[in-house]
DNA sequence: ATTTATAGGAAACGATCGTTTCCGAATCAA
DNA sequence: TTGATTCGGAAACGATCGTTTCCTATAAAT
């Protein structure tokens, strides 16, 4: 079922919430239509499922990415070269499930708005653990403040998503990391 | 004929394209059915002119906004600043236009991909430039990667936009730009 | 005043969508 | 082998969509 579930996050993400049809997730799924309807209640429980799907699978990802050791300031630039390899190339004109979901859903669908802004806050969180556990080891200026940073670096990977839609190099992507580490002087 | 495509441009930057019908159009333009369709070919070519209006009247605004004078140092501070007004409360709920289209339609539809990455360009061309400008009048390091740099904000500003629409507030946005101006450093 | 052009609005079209229902095939238990 | 249960897939449903057509009313022009 996840394997499925990674199918149809990848149509969501490519096609968005209203252009993708049953029959565009039938198909990329491997599924009968009744087998669709027998075990979700309608499009839209495809569609939270795989939402769902995505956030754990790119989380854990992410958590791979930034790993368990070194200081805080080498952990943020891992995170943010993460987000960068995903913003470019197929991947990134794949695009973001979170960045299509806020655009295209979050007016009119509160519980859609109310995970959007669950993944969102989620992230920022964790930046601004990175960033306090940097004041901590030392690698991170203690004057800086973690939570404006935090919300820069998360507009940011949100902004890298949308910009990454448009075909950009891995070389571009990761020079912006780069630039990105100076906010943390 | 502009106010009806501003008006168009609200609705398809809350509801974004396939959601919104010809009768959202139709009763956000007050015009009748039989009008929109003497003025315009079909739903798409009013959304491209919808587009292409918005790109118009952003530009304008964004050109007030960063103004004649000052450093470049400064102007870039502006423009950033325009962002973050755009990017909460009621505006900022609404969305970019750029930034939907982005995630909605740069895949299937050629032509919308080429005029979102075409205000990308603009906009990030339009930075390079004030931070050319910063190292001409010596508010900027001359030996900062303008390019680099530029692309950033560039993924900032719509990243902003996309943070916005889950409800930020003013401070939380005018915070992020204080700390976004350490990459001119 | 008569004609012409234009905009509004209703109606109807084919197409597609999401959803439900139904039936045949296959799997597994007894 | 028989029976029950599950699953794939086709068909059909009502609804909605984008689009076209047609008719009326208003205003401009002769």
């Amino acid at each position: 079922m996840n394997d499925a579930l990674d199918k149809a996050v990848r149509v969501f993400c490519e096609r968005g919430y209203h252009a993708t049809s049953i029959g565009d997730l039938t198909e990329a799924m491997q599924l009968a239509q009744g087998s669709v309807y027998k075990a979700f209640k309608d499009k839209r429980a495809v569609f939270l499922a795989a939402f769902d799907r995505n956030k754990a699978v790119r989380a854990e990802k992410l958590q791979d990415a930034i790993g368990a050791g070194g200081t805080g300031r080498e952990r943020i630039r891992k995170a943010l070269a993460f987000y960068a390899e995903a913003s470019h190339g197929a991947e990134g004109r794949q695009g973001c499930l979170v960045v299509g979901s806020a655009a295209e859903l979050a007016i009119f669908d509160d519980e859609v708005a109310q995970r959007v802004a669950a993944s969102l806050d989620r992230n920022e969180a964790l930046l601004t653990g990175l960033i306090q556990q940097g004041q901590a080891d030392g690698s991170i200026p203690a004057d800086l403040d973690s939570a404006a940073t935090a919300r820069l670096m998360l507009c940011l990977l949100q902004g890298m998503r949308v910009v990454g839609k448009t075909g950009r190099s891995r070389d571009e992507m990761a020079a912006v990391v780069e630039v990105a580490m100076k906010a943390l002087a």
